[in-house]
DNA sequence: GTCTATAGCGGGATAGAC
DNA sequence: GTCTATCCCGCTATAGAC
């Protein structure tokens, strides 16, 4: 396996007992190079170290995979930064705990992360079953949810007078856009500490809240 | 041909003699709505209105194709911030220059700008000759050149004690990112006005100017 | 449960007509 | 220059062995 690719995997802890899992991680890792659409079954095989029938036995399609990929991804974000919001101090405060947080799953989730931001660029409307199309509207809601808790915490603030006067929805795009794209200039690397990603989150928070004209 | 991709096309006013504007036209059509992999040369020709043939006859490949639409879109980009960065004002005045720059380009060259973004994704290491390794290193190239443009407009900004103290090469990864991202709920609508797109690129510069902090 | 073998097809690329 | 017809590879998905 590709040095790269190693070190992606290995992020994700996974019980070596449970199957699912570590499909779940081997086809993230796969999806997080090439796309949906370039990456084969066989190719998950291949990180997975097996065969593709061991896939197809656990998953009925590739898209299956996928949304399986996109839909865990999404939980996990939307439960961690849930809990933070749901939990004391100011607007400011909360606003910096659900970056931080976002941040820090886009580092040490990164495969996953990168699925979850190619979802949503796909449409899929094409060859999906019902049941998929279920599947991708959940996805679809967690995400809405996850952005919606975004906007509430900047509407509070500049309700009480912390944050400038702004209409919450058009600053949550920009904002989580810059953190998204994290996903794509950032990776992974063997020599990272947990203080070196929180140095990196913390920077371009200060520059999301702050950011960068010069106190007059 | 769809609503949405008609009026995506449309923005293009292409000469109808010039062929090959127009096969780049329709590929940035095609490519935009579903990515690379998933686009078939079957979709660029109906897009255009034709059979593959005639696209064969102008590009080797799909591989060229896509790169051709990729740099295109990054040839109009650089030349369109590099014109404003050389320009005289303030760093402030620049920096809002050059971001407004990119907004617009967005927006008024959507599926281009999305071909720019999908293409800094794909690797394309395999299966990609020299003359397309080439094309893709300029494209590289071009689009750090455009990354520097805003790097040293902030440094100068710094220096100037006009922006507060920071690392401009990390203030520009989620300033841009939050600008690129447009790319991903962003759509273009036939009411839309110069008007109502320029008050969207104020809304996102301005908060990446002065993120979201009340004057204390 | 996981493997091997293969059916079936979508789509990239080309040849040759016009 | 553009179209039609076609070759052929790669990949999804399945059948059946173990």
């Amino acid at each position: 396996m590709k040095k790269s690719r190693r070190i992606i995997a290995e992020q994700e802890k996974v019980d070596k007992r449970d199957s699912l899992s570590q499909i779940l991680n081997a086809a993230a890792v796969a999806f997080m190079e090439n796309g949906f659409a370039a990456t084969s079954i066989d190719t998950v095989a291949d990180v997975l170290g097996s065969t593709k029938g061991k896939i197809y036995y656990h998953f009925k399609s590739k898209t299956d995979l996928f949304l399986a990929v996109h839909q865990d991804s999404m939980t996990q974000y939307v439960n961690a930064i849930e809990r933070i919001a749901l939990g004391g101090g100011t607007p400011e405060e909360r606003l910096r705990g659900v970056l931080r947080a976002l941040a820090l799953q886009i580092m040490t989730r990164f495969a996953f992360s990168r699925v979850a931001v190619q979802g949503v660029e796909l449409h899929m409307s094409r060859s999906t079953t019902p049941a998929q199309r279920k599947t991708l509207r959940s996805v679809i809601e967690m995400r809405d949810k996850g952005e919606q808790i975004f906007v509430d915490i900047i509407a509070e603030g500049v309700a009480s007078g912390q944050f400038r006067r702004c209409e919450p929805r058009l600053i949550v795009k920009p904002m989580l856009g810059a953190m998204n794209w994290m996903t794509m200039w950032y990776r992974p690397r063997a020599d990272e500490t947990d203080e070196s990603r929180e140095a990196l989150a913390a920077s371009i928070i200060d520059y999301l809240i702050f950011g960068i004209r010069a106190e007059p």
